[in-house]
DNA sequence: CCTTGTTTTTCATTCAGTGAAAAGGGAACA
DNA sequence: TGTTCCCTTTTCACTGAATGAAAAACAAGG
């Protein structure tokens, strides 16, 4: 039996659209049409004619080399985006503040499932370790923000990171479920988590939880990427930062979507009509 | 003759997906099936699958309270684009670090046709006037951000500005065709633009284009919503920043991405496939 | 010049997509 | 509690939008 070399491609338009937007990645984020017929197993004719309409809509756009790449479109669509109107535009001020005060660099991250997913990054290195790039997913036991976020989740996360063995990244990283346990109580009594050399060697961090009520929405962490320095000396201002987040997004519970300049009065729902 | 109520659906699926992924906007980023067949003209049905398939996806999501807004995988995609991976990768060390000797909202912003786009805002301030959310488009004439990009911009682009009365925003807004070139005969002169309450009364700013070789790619700007201070103080580290990111843009010229982690030897180009 | 790899166009075939209609919620109100 | 209204979800017979093979048109090397 010859085993295909790609998935066979699906049958829905949709979805096959849908296929060729996905292959664009970090790694391969500009593409031409013979390599997205190969990767995705669709006919050349097929993917010429999905990628016109992609690009009409301006879901595309070609390199000055002829290459396919991302377009503007899903960036504006991004930006409507819950991570992006409601998470990050929250925190930003509060995240800015914090890097003011710290000069260090600022991490924001939200659960999602056993992993932590960057959502902003504010650095003024200008060369900064890749794994931190926003958007990237890391384990949520080698982190100062994974801890942070563990340690107030619901019972079922941690069972979840723990259903696996604690991977290794550097000799600092907690391996020991239950040494790992007790690190997450002690997190919980004083607040914050802190890390040193736990994912990245030379990098050490602090970071507290966004709590909304007794769920952990995110977590903010200061990261030094030399080892200099105390972190925990900035603890005062990284709860305050966490807190202040955490009361602006308690504010728009609920709500579909942020308020966009907030009337100040009841709830703006209802019947969000398309055309007024 | 009755007009139909919406145009009529395309008849592509494709192009009816994307319709609907359309819909979303800022002023209704959260919309339910039948407020979008009602947007789109297209049958409950119809939007039904469609938003099945991109649910699936994770293209859209629904809220909690079963309404469907743009998922996680858009503002994923958004980072894809080029907008994000080369121009605020390259520019967010240097606004952060303008931002961080000013203290003042700092914006970064690029010529998009007649208007200026809005790339990132840095403000630490919660409430900021909802002009300049990332992703908006203003015009060319009324601000220090589109001042800067048109005062260095192809002559072309300054007839199209022209070939239109300048719209007054404020009693600032600069309305006379040739008081205005000799603005931005200034401008060029002295390197950056200024304004005051040209756009928004109450409001200030400094600008500086992001030059590559002869074409502006951008601009920076400083800006102050109280009138406080004076802005023009901050010149220096303003030119140095635009400075600076014009240095990353033109060293990535040509790459049809950013390099990952800049393996500082040739071209890493010619046949990036999509599996390795 | 020919070779090898692309992108684009064409067109007869067919199956994925369609939408009307009906069924299944669920919230509001009397 | 029953009634009304509007929403979501499912179903299904029909049909034209989508398909992909093949050929044409282009581009880059050698």
């Amino acid at each position: 039996m010859t085993e295909p070399l790609v998935a066979p491609p699906p049958k829905s338009v949709v979805a096959r659209a849908l296929l060729i937007l996905g292959q664009f990645s970090v790694a391969t984020p500009a593409l031409t049409i013979s390599e997205l017929s190969r990767s995705t197993g669709l006919a050349v004719a097929t993917v010429f004619r999905l990628l016109g309409e992609l690009e009409a809509g301006q879901y595309v756009e070609r390199s000055p080399r002829g290459r396919y790449r991302l377009g503007k479109r899903l960036w504006e669509m991004g930006l409507l985006t819950p991570l992006h109107a409601r998470l990050r535009e929250s925190a930003l001020p509060f995240l800015l503040n914090l890097q003011y005060k710290s000069g260090e660099t600022v991490q924001f991250a939200i659960p999602d499932g056993a992993a932590a997913l960057y959502i902003e990054k504010l650095t003024n290195e200008e060369s900064v370790p890749q794994q931190s790039r926003i958007g990237a997913r890391i384990p949520l036991h080698a982190t100062g923000l994974g801890k942070a976020m563990l340690a107030f989740s619901k019972p079922e996360v941690l069972d979840e990171v723990l259903a696996q063995p604690l991977k290794p990244y550097t000799p600092n990283t907690l391996v020991d479920p239950d040494s790992f346990r007790q690190e997450l109580h002690q997190i919980r009594d004083r607040g914050y988590a802190t890390s040193s050399e736990e994912y990245v060697p030379g990098s050490m961090s602090i970071a507290a939880p966004v709590m909304v009520g007794e769920s952990v929405q995110a977590a903010v962490a200061l990261v030094n990427y030399r080892l200099e320095g105390d972190l925990e000396r900035f603890s005062e201002p990284l709860l305050h930062a966490a807190e202040g987040i955490g009361r602006r997004l308690r504010d728009m519970e609920g709500l579909d979507f942020p308020s966009l300049h907030a009337p100040e009065n009841g709830i703006p729902e209802g019947n969000a009509t398309a055309q007024g």
